[in-house]
RNA sequence: GCCCAGGUAGCUCAGUUGGUAGAGCAGCGGACUGAAAAUCCGCGUGUCGGUGGUUCGAAUCCGCCCCUGGGCA
């Protein structure tokens, strides 16, 4: 049956490579060598090498990566900023379109599956929730407590029962958007099926390495971020006095070295708390990429040189053939 | 060589007068639509050192053996 799909059904060839992974999976020197050669441009989708402050503890790509091909969205906003999901695909697809301009490829590489969702398939269109609302679902949340305050949700917005009791975060961003909007945060989804029918032609590679290996390699890059002066950029952090709410300072190893540097650990526990947070981290990463992304090339190992040819071949072949 | 004290989950250890085992930590599985490196939910994963014996029944009692730590030689 080599014959009849159908002509429409087809796709058009890659015009944009993805590359995912969790942590200290390779994928950054995966990025830097597509872009490299394919004449790319990487773009960041990591929520926190975003941030300008904290070069060595998000591992954030160096002078010698940026000399290769130029980067993109990495160290952009200010520790006392706050990206998020929306914020960043607006900056990506502005990347993604000055790449293309520039006749770039751009090859997006981060390990922050929210992220790549909303690049992959879109995002809900939610207007812009204002901060006062947002205080406001703190406020009540705080007074409520979390039982309370799920039940009243509940009561506006059925489909919010989804949502456990303690999970906060999300408990606020479903009262809001509804206090906000009028419209419950599932009914915005369900709007953005018919505005974001366009998928993207994306060539989607996951890196998802064996954790007997990442665990090991976890560690030691941590060890090696502390020789680069990763102790001192949290001392920095901790010196600029930011809300410790802050995206940036709740980051793994961030979080834990900053309780170090306040006096409220020792170094040697917070070190230890901090490679435990990264483990974890990665682990969520994976649990993610397995369940939720759709890749096209699946490399159940770290990157490393050896694996160039096969990526790249695949890589050649998704750049210039269309999809079933 | 002898005398003690131990050998139970990946680690540290509980385990009451015998009823095939449970805590902490570590770990594992999962969820996820603008804080996502966030937030949240769930799960003991075990030839109880080995081997004979006593018993209806042994992690628990007895014998022998092996291993570890300490003491005496």
């Amino acid at each position: 049956m080599a014959e009849a799909a159908p002509p429409s059904a087809s796709a058009a060839a890659a015009n944009i490579v993805v590359v995912a992974g969790p942590t200290g999976s390779g994928k950054s020197a995966l990025a830097v060598a597509l872009a490299e050669a394919f004449g790319g441009s990487v773009i960041n989708a990591d929520s926190m090498q975003v941030y300008r402050e904290a070069r060595v503890l998000t591992a954030r790509p160096g002078p010698a990566d940026e000399a290769r091909a130029p980067h993109r969205l990495f160290g952009v906003l200010a520790a006392a900023d706050r990206c998020s999901a929306g914020r960043w695909l607006e900056m990506a697809e502005a990347e993604i379109l000055a790449a293309r301009v520039e006749g770039l490829l751009p090859v997006v590489v981060g390990g922050t599956g929210l992220y790549l969702e909303a690049l992959l398939n879109g995002l809900a269109p939610v207007p812009a929730v204002p901060p006062e609302v947002r205080r406001e679902a703190e406020r009540l949340h705080g007074g409520l407590g979390g039982k309370r305050f799920r039940a009243m949700l509940i009561a506006r917005d059925p489909a919010s029962a989804k949502l456990h009791e303690g999970d906060r975060q999300r408990l606020l961003r479903a009262w809001e958007v509804l206090a906000a909007t009028g419209t419950p945060l599932a009914e915005w989804q369900q709007r953005q099926g018919a505005r974001d029918a366009r998928a993207r032609s994306a060539a989607v590679i996951l890196l998802l390495p064996p954790r007997e290996d990442l665990y090991p390699a976890l560690e030691a890059r941590f060890e090696r971020m502390l020789e680069d002066g990763g102790l001192e950029e949290a001392r920095a952090l901790h010196a600029l006095d930011l809300d410790p709410a802050l995206p940036l300072l709740r980051a793994v190893g961030i979080r834990e070295l900053l309780d170090h540097v306040a006096g409220k650990t020792g170094f040697a526990e917070a070190s230890a708390l901090a490679k435990q947070a990264t483990r974890r981290y990665a682990k969520r990463q994976m649990t993610w990429f397995r369940h939720r992304l759709d890749a096209d090339l699946r490399i159940d190992e770290q990157f490393s040189e050896s694996l160039r040819p096969k990526i790249f071949s695949f890589i050649r072949q998704r750049l210039l053939t269309r999809r079933r």
